[in-house]
DNA sequence: CTAGACGATATTGTCAAACAATTTTGTCCG
DNA sequence: CGGACAAAATTGTTTGACAATATCGTCTAG
């Protein structure tokens, strides 16, 4: 039952609905087994397919994914040096769940980074075809924006990795990665109000605008508006979507 | 040989010269022996006694580290991930060398996180025993700062660690470390000069000044003006330090 | 009836051996 | 000399096993 996987498609047990994100990994899954399972857990927790807090029993998940437990152990340890996944020695692996002094400090460090991020992408929007993407990202982000909480999640992820890439510095947009925050999202979702989501599209305007502009500054300062608002909003929810 | 390793101390092959910095992993050593080779790996890494670049060959260092192979390669991936390593698929673990751009990006990052650092200790210097912590390893890197290259290496780590953590944002503390140049260090050794390092002294003193005054801005500015000399310093530097 | 001791169960941590897939190396032939 | 091909080396993955640790239920003493 486990075995005839490997005679089969690669990765048969697992619905396709996640391979948006995990394109890369996808495509030439042949030989790195573990870099399906990174991809599929990252976007399940990004998505909310897997809830905050929630333990993640190896033995269940080797019957799950089809792979073995070597392989998912590889995967459980990259995902906890991404911050996405939590490892308590002999308890086993959890879905990271973020307290709020977690969440402001992340905020603080976005601050700077994305700032950062802003500012460069700039001054190097002539470069290939980085005046498209942006364009194309940010259409994305407004029109799309608004239909539906998890639409907005995902373009909003793509705006700001679109401007983070578009800064030309690979470790920056790695970093920005990193701090992003994970399913947290999906448990703000019915705490965040419209009027959050409508101010925040208003953000992403300016930001673009600056940066097509390229004023330097003015996109740095757009973007640490935005990232300080939105920090402000989310430190303001009850305490009960925060871990311990 | 190799499996009596079990039966006597938990790690009795290794020789104790590298358990300095590692000391915390070292001691309960008993559940987590993967936390004991990442440890010994990176302490391996920055000191150079790993050469940048070097292949990593699994059965190599299983036999010398008395682990396992899948624990090994537990530990391979969280020093990827850690971005010490580079895992080429198929081809293995190398000691992970840095392109001339990939250390003016990691620099670019270093200015506004330790930049952030800097203000956030400044702020934060009556609490606990953030005044003592800061004056000890100040005092340190001004002690054994100019003894010797090695030691000026790890009271420098020393400092702008302290300084991270200070800061009271754990995040930010470990992204720090995250961005600090790996090994490179070790090839750089030769290649710059004194004034240097007594340039790199004096700025250490004016940013813990400046922290010590709890003058935020002041100790922003101070770091921020201590990175950029050296990254100037250090792109400077003939190409061979530098990889691919 | 509750608190703590105790043992059974579940789960993780580590090891070992094996095989397939891939890359690297060495050799031979045109 | 250069390319084709076989051999060796190395990594990717799987399976099975056992020890170490944590979790849970039960049972007894107070």
């Amino acid at each position: 039952m486990i075995r005839n996987a490997k005679n089969a498609l690669p990765h048969p047990t697992l619905p396709a609905d996640t391979l948006a994100a995990s394109s890369a990994a996808a495509e030439r899954s042949r030989g790195r087994t573990v870099d399906y399972v990174v991809a599929d857990m990252e976007n399940a927790i990004r998505s909310g397919r897997l809830a905050l807090g929630q333990r993640l029993i190896e033995a269940d998940m080797v019957r799950e994914l089809s792979v073995s437990r070597g392989t998912l152990r590889e995967a459980l340890n990259r995902l906890s040096a991404a911050g996405l996944v939590e490892i308590v020695p002999n308890r086993g692996a959890v879905v990271r769940r973020l307290t709020r002094k977690e969440v402001a400090d992340r905020f603080q460090i976005r601050v700077r980074l994305e700032g950062l991020a802003a500012a460069l992408a700039a001054e190097r929007l002539d470069e290939a075809d980085n005046r498209e993407r942006l364009s194309a990202a940010a259409a994305h982000a407004s029109d799309s924006g608004l239909s539906s909480i998890e639409s907005y999640r995902r373009e909003n992820y793509r705006l700001h990795g679109t401007i983070a890439e578009l800064s030309g510095n690979a470790e920056l947009a790695a970093m920005v990665r990193q701090v992003w925050l994970p399913g947290q999202m999906v448990e703000l979702r019915g705490a965040l109000d419209i009027d959050y989501y409508r101010q925040s599209a208003r953000d992403h305007r300016r930001i673009v605008e600056a940066i097509l502009a390229r004023d330097s500054a003015g996109a740095e300062a757009a973007m640490r508006a935005h990232l300080e608002a939105g920090c402000e909003v989310i430190l303001s929810l009850p305490s009960r979507v925060f871990g311990s």
